[in-house]
DNA sequence: GCGCTAAACGACAAAAGTTGTTGGTTGATC
DNA sequence: GATCAACCAACAACTTTTGTCGTTTAGCGC
């Protein structure tokens, strides 16, 4: 995801409107790690401008997501979550606390070739423990 | 999954009933590749008893995921899959049709070990086009 | 600065998938 | 057969996400 003054340049050449609403959604997910939901985002984003409606999180989320900006995950945590990190990468979920850790991809699999299927995207989730959550003992709840 | 014979033995064991409606659910899901939803499960099972309801499809599924008979898989398709295969295996999911491709593991990564996460689950889909739909030029519609 | 036009805004409500509640019915076991 | 827990179906609630619509606002040329 660029940064939020790249991207107030490439929605004006696009003609999109740059919004106060719009910019503070820009900053709130620009270089945050955390994948946050659209909720999430909704909650933040709420503490610095109270009006904000979850219907204008979503279709600012939705627009960086066609965009390319960010990428929209279904981690199979029940919601959505966003992503500014648009480089190729794969999730480890903990079941325990919920952390989402980027992991590094080490190879694209051919084995689907086989099938003659033509694969676009790889989603890769890796569930289990985060190292704090073993830590703290917490294998399953 | 086990058979469903040898399912009503596991059912009784535990002290569940063996209903009607469950072994019809059994029968349905048994060897199926399609890796139906609860909706699907729900309207084969419609066509030979009438009565039943959703919830009840709902329950009976979630019932054999938790005893680890089916997998509960959520592979981006907007509702909950279920999968008789248990073994280790990835998904290949058809954005143009919907098919679902069961693809055999190749390595477990060990990659997140770096960061000390443990890994229970590894879900992979891989995203694209099957050999039918590129057949049919329907690359992206 | 000023006005025009398309776009975005917020409030409301609805769609889809899934789950909770409840009271009556049924299965397994003795 | 009698007992009792468990299951069943109907209904409604819940969550996440999207559609609708009238109003407001940003951007752009003058």
């Amino acid at each position: 995801m660029k940064p939020p003054n790249e991207l107030a340049q490439r929605f004006r050449a696009e003609g999109r409107k740059f919004t106060p609403q719009r910019q503070l959604i820009f900053r709130l997910v620009f270089d945050n790690p955390a994948h946050p939901t659209a909720d999430a985002v909704f909650a933040a984003a709420r503490l610095q401008m109270p009006m904000i409606s979850l219907k204008t999180v979503y279709q600012v989320l939705n627009d960086l997501a066609e965009m390319g900006e960010v990428h929209a995950l279904d981690l199979g945590t029940g919601s959505i979550r966003f992503d500014p990190n648009t480089t190729d990468h794969h999730h480890a979920v903990c079941v325990t606390c919920g952390l989402i850790l980027d992991v590094a991809v080490a190879d694209a699999p051919e084995l689907v070739a086989e099938h003659g299927f033509v694969v676009h995207d790889v989603d890769v989730t890796f569930r289990g423990t985060c190292a704090r959550c073993v830590a703290a003992g917490a294998h399953r709840p």
